[in-house]
DNA sequence: GATTTCACGTA
DNA sequence: CGTACGTGAAATCC
């Protein structure tokens, strides 16, 4: 079989890349195509070693499918998610992704066994990707290119020219000024954190199951035997609640107007019956107490119980779910199966395998720093030299730090209420730029004009959800706006360090096991854990440096390494 | 049966 | 002090 160098591959150039859980899988370099039959996986694993190409893939399933062959690729260009990242939004098709690219109609999207006019599939060769009339064909799209590899091999070279059209619009909209920072560059680590969200799910969250058992046990029970025993386990908890009732009431806790209608029987009147709103009444009444209580419990049988315990922690004690590069809005990641908001009370069963460790970094302050640099205010930049940034905006401002935090977060987050307004006044003065730039962001959004962050990622300001009673669609759009420039450069920032730290692993053998917006934790064998702990910090300054060359803002981190998650910070 | 609302955990 | 996400159960819509 050719060598990638043989059929004109360059270091670092495009290579498409199209892999089928079948097994079946196939290469293109321009317009070689190499149809892979023996040994595809040896064959991809030696290219990569070699020659380190930027494989092209139409969606993250490619990798997804080579990690459960076992192998992990250098780098990508994710057709998938470059498109989020030009058009925003979480739909990313690849139908739809080519109509876009080559400027078809929408509304002659294919659809897999719709008829037309040249009966049946559009007409011309069954074994090409595009039909005469330009779309994808519905059969590629859904998998008719599984199980052969020739096929496999012309799927992969339409994502080579999806991506060099994508490469051609990240370029113009950095011409035309749209966007600040370098969006090919971003492109890159969105794609390569692709890689990483194959591994991540692969990989799962270590897990002491044996502990967590326990935990769950000692607040709602231990599993249910059948449906009988979980009903009586349920009725025990909720009898907690309802002996501070009159017998026979009849409530059902679950239900929220129950709850309500409770609640205003026994004298407390509220609009909802949220726990933030209770929390200060638990003296007026003890069944406030239990149903917070009560409350709490719940959430652990209901979402983090024995069930999910059993759908999600594997034999190997591993916590397992789907993981996203980005979310349709300002682009932070995503992961399923509670990945990503367990209870701080479930932490403590987060363990390290036995020769193991957790080295856990987080980034300290980070959406402000971030601001500092994405906006270019050189007082909020000088500000950014102090580990705690808040100390000299508290001395520039005249104002105690946690005056002076509220005020930060109220400019970034569009504070509507509250008495952070003269310390606000206070930051339109002191950080001028920084002001200016949030306020760029929400006039834009309140316009209804989409913007792109500091990356490019076009934040779309056409399915902003009225933001309920406290103010106008306009306002809402503002305040989204305002908060994605900052959170969505934030998210971009995060994954390049992420992904930085997974290329410069090397053998030190660490993986990345969790993703938390702001927060890395590393699965490492111990006598690795001084030099990932180095890495980490390493890796933050060059992340630093590759997502914003100029911006003189300095990032920190907070690094511990620990047995468990729950022992950090 | 599908969608929306409420509630709550994380950042 | 705002935004986003995933989740489960009830309420509501069709």
């Amino acid at each position: 079989m050719p060598s990638l160098v043989d059929l004109g591959a360059e270091r670092g150039g495009l290579v498409g890349l199209a892999a089928a859980p079948d097994g079946t899988v196939g290469v293109s370099v321009g317009d070689r195509l190499l149809p892979l039959v023996d040994d595809p996986i040896g064959y991809l694993a030696r290219a990569d070693a070699e020659l380190r190409p930027r494989w092209v893939c139409w969606t993250p399933e490619t990798a997804a499918v080579l990690v459960a062959h076992g192998l992990r690729l250098t780098t990508c260009w994710d057709v998938a998610a470059v498109h989020r990242l030009l058009f925003g939004g979480w739909r990313a098709e690849p139908a739809r992704i080519w109509a876009s690219l080559q400027g078809l109609d929408r509304r002659g999207l294919p659809v897999l066994g719709q008829l037309d006019l040249m009966g049946g599939d559009g007409g011309g060769d069954p074994d090409a990707p595009v039909r005469p009339d330009g779309h994808l064909r519905p059969e590629f799209v859904s998998g008719g290119w599984w199980g052969s590899p020739q096929r496999a091999a012309a799927w992969a070279r339409t994502a080579v020219l999806a991506a060099e059209v994508q490469q051609s619009r990240l370029a113009a909209a950095k011409e035309r000024g749209e966007v600040a920072g370098d969006p090919l560059a971003t492109a890159r680590a969105e794609s390569t954190a692709e890689l990483l969200c194959a591994e991540l799910a692969a990989d799962g969250l270590p897990i002491d199951r044996a502990a967590a058992t326990a935990l769950v046990t000692s607040i709602v029970g231990p599993p249910p035997s059948d449906e009988a025993a979980a009903a009586s386990a349920r009725a025990e908890r909720d009898a907690d609640v309802l002996r501070h009732l009159p017998p026979g009431s009849g409530i059902d806790l679950r239900s929220p107007n129950d709850v309500k209608a409770m609640l205003r029987r026994v004298g407390i009147d509220v609009p909802d019956t949220r726990a933030w709103r209770l929390e200060g009444m638990r003296d007026a009444h003890p069944v406030v107490d239990a149903l917070l209580r009560w409350r709490k419990a719940e959430r652990i049988a209901t979402t983090f119980g024995h069930l999910w315990l059993a759908e999600h922690v594997g034999e190997d004690g591993r916590l397992r779910g789907a993981w996203s590069a980005s979310d349709g809005a300002a682009g932070r990641m995503t992961a399923q199966a509670g990945l990503h908001n367990l209870p701080a009370e479930l932490r403590p069963v987060v363990k390290a395998e036995p020769g193991y460790v957790f080295v856990r970094a987080d980034l300290g302050q980070i959406e402000p720093r971030v601001l500092a640099a994405v906006s270019g205010d050189a007082a909020l930049r000088a500000a950014t030299q102090d580990d705690d940034l808040y100390l000299p905006v508290a001395t520039r401002l005249g104002v105690e730090r946690s005056v002076a935090k509220i005020a930060v977060l109220a400019a970034m987050y569009g504070q509507t209420s509250g008495t952070a307004g003269q310390a606000l006044r206070g930051m339109e003065a002191a950080y001028p730029v920084a002001i200016q730039y949030l306020a760029d962001a929400a006039r834009m959004g309140q316009a209804g004009i989409s913007p792109r962050t500091y990356g490019g990622r076009l934040v779309r300001m056409g399915e902003v959800q009225d933001g309920d009673h406290r103010g106008t669609a306009a306002a809402a759009r503002g305040r989204y706006a305002r908060n994605a420039m900052v959170q969505g450069a934030a998210a971009e920032l995060f994954k390049v360090w992420a992904v930085t730290v997974r290329a410069r692993m090397g053998d030190l053998d660490g993986r990345i096991v969790l993703c938390l917006h702001d927060e890395l934790l590393v699965h490492v064998r111990t006598e690795h854990a001084d030099d990932v702990v180095a890495l980490l910090d390493r890796c933050l300054h060059e992340a630093a440096y590759r997502w914003h060359p100029t911006s003189g803002v300095r990032f920190v981190t907070d690094t511990s390494v620990v047995a468990s998650w729950a022992d950090a910070k």
